[in-house]
DNA sequence: GATGAATGAGCGTTCATTCAT
DNA sequence: TATGAATGAACGCTCATTCAT
């Protein structure tokens, strides 16, 4: 009672705060656990404990959540990767690149991937995370960044970042699902990977 | 002609055909434009003109459609893939794989991948196309095949399969995207990239 | 080919009394399997093996099967039931009727009652076979004419031969689940009751 | 009128409740026309004028509704049967169940039997009514019961059950046609009918 | 007539979204 | 603002019925 009397006003900015942080919360588990496809708003609202047309006053749709998650994840990673760029060679940009993804998305317990209800088709359905995509899109700047500063091989740019963050995604997917998850084992098989194809790897100089 | 007199039902099975393949058609484009989970069966009928029931004369469920359209798919490239199977070094084996794979697609007119309607909310989603996933499969039993008969590089090939496929899906995709399509440029960079990685690109000999 | 040379028509004739039949025992099979309301046309033609727009050569819905049915245990049973009218004492009618008529539903095999899929409410409905309407109609006639011929009790006899139906409906339709099937036992029973109620059966000389 | 300032949802509520008992009034109505088998969900709704989704706030499927029908017309009726129960002597026990019975579907309006709209297809489907459901299981409980301590005769006490109530609803179905309604005519016929028979009705002394 | 594929109304159900409170 | 019931479009699917063959 006193509290509200006394800070009416911070009390609604928190819940404010609060309820929208709480949609974002409830959304990135319901994609994660049904997939971006499957959730439904109703899966999220019935999480976080509000009423359904409370939702609409923060987000207009799932789309919408979807983004703000997005934003979410790149706020957050966009900072570190961009500390790593143009400091040293090439090799050490990859490596520390990698490792930070990797690192990144452990820490998210980005264990999303892949987690389709059983039944359905046998088809690998890349899970896409709204911090994945985001991350994605960092990663994929700072590679043509560097690139485009010399400090990669001068090809075609965009199947060189392409194929650098697919192996990346696809090598931390897989690290995701292992137990207990290795991202530093992970990290050295991505980036000899990607620095130096199948023959780079042990017992691969064939 | 005789024949005709003989089997009145021709006209009626060349139009049973017809439905088929224009389901599989519409099915095709329909998974193609919103992926496997956003599409419904009725997006399909409806592409197709037919009515909502003569759908289920045909296949029993949108599972099933797909089914039969990664059959189509698979068993059009499995043979290709096989007949490469053990016949030579590694690298000629991926080489050729990787050929094979992205000439077939090319054929198939794979241009799916994430291409949604303009104006849709901006997410991406990887439009799973049935001929892709089982293609995929096969690329991938193919290629831990090879693993496994010591003619590559002794690795975690769990990583090593899913890094590869994903060079070659994600450096696929592009390619199609361009115009003119550039199979023989675009397979020789995915076959370096995945052989050698980016040092084996072209100035990348740091 | 020689058949149908000499005998086009008649052969014709053949295969349309055998469909209608075909049809009519189709119909009569799976009304008592699913009931009426669950039987569905596409039940009663799939279990003939005649094509779906056969059907409709022969009845114009469900309703018109039904009647059909209704028609043909009525059109088998009025002359047992009319041989026994006003031959002698009421009670003697009485018995020999319901003899008659368990005899009769027993040997239709008549064993429909009652049977709904499991996981429906627990609701008795009233196992409406087509024979059975038909037949009770002619019990009721028959009852009604007896006692408006004075051999029976003068009393409210739309009552009287509701309640004297509904007694022998419901002793029948419960003999018929048991096994085995003791229609002397039942017909006994139904004739004491109908007659003298609880205090006629046996122990009931309170 | 204080507490309708403490209580705004009080407006919500008396909608919750007037829809509740629309949609159960609408089935009541749906299934007494039209049978339980023949009755949908969207049969009920379209009667409430309801949106079609609503119906789904308050019931999870047409059985749920006849459920809800059945509690409370069991809810209604079993105190009344129960108090009856052990009292006295059988005769008198099965004339006031009766009666109480008969009175309680007078009560009810329980006037659903085969009345379906004029013009539909000559099919004879008795209207199960869940209240007539779940009576008949309380009524038929009372008379095992009875039957059980030896209250009644001794004789085949599933027969015996089945033709008493059976007599009871036939009677009481007729009597519900009839205008004006007659509650102690019928159930005084009906009691002579169960306890002597044919041969206990005036006139019936042959 | 017999055939069986095509039709489309209709069913049970879900869910995004609105709006009176 | 938060609430949560109402809404109605849409979905997957079934089935009586038609009609070209």
């Amino acid at each position: 009672m006193a509290d509200v009397a006394y800070l009416p006003a911070g009390k609604r900015e928190l819940t404010k705060v609060q309820n929208r942080q709480a949609i974002l919360d409830a959304a990135r588990e319901v994609f994660g656990e049904l997939g971006y496809e499957a959730a439904t708003v109703r899966d999220i609202i019935r999480r976080t404990g509000l009423a359904a047309g409370t939702f609409y006053n923060y987000y207009r749709s799932k789309e919408e959540v979807f983004a703000a998650l997005s934003d979410d994840g790149a706020r957050r990673f966009a900072p570190i990767l961009k500390s790593l760029r143009g400091k040293g060679a090439f090799d050490t940009f990859v490596r520390e690149a990698i490792v930070a993804y990797f690192e990144f998305m452990a820490d998210e317990h980005m264990t999303w991937a892949s987690r389709r209800p059983a039944g359905e088709p046998q088809v690998i359905v890349q899970g896409e995370t709204p911090e994945m995509a985001a991350v994605f899109a960092e990663v994929k700047a700072a590679i043509e960044d560097a690139i485009a500063q010399g400090h990669g091989p001068v090809s075609d740019t965009e199947y060189m970042a392409g194929a650098c963050i697919a192996v990346a995604r696809e090598v931390c997917d897989r690290m995701l699902t292992r137990r207990p998850i290795d991202t530093a084992g992970a990290a050295d098989f991505a980036v000899r990977m990607i620095l130096n194809g199948l023959k780079g790897l042990p017992g691969g100089a064939h």
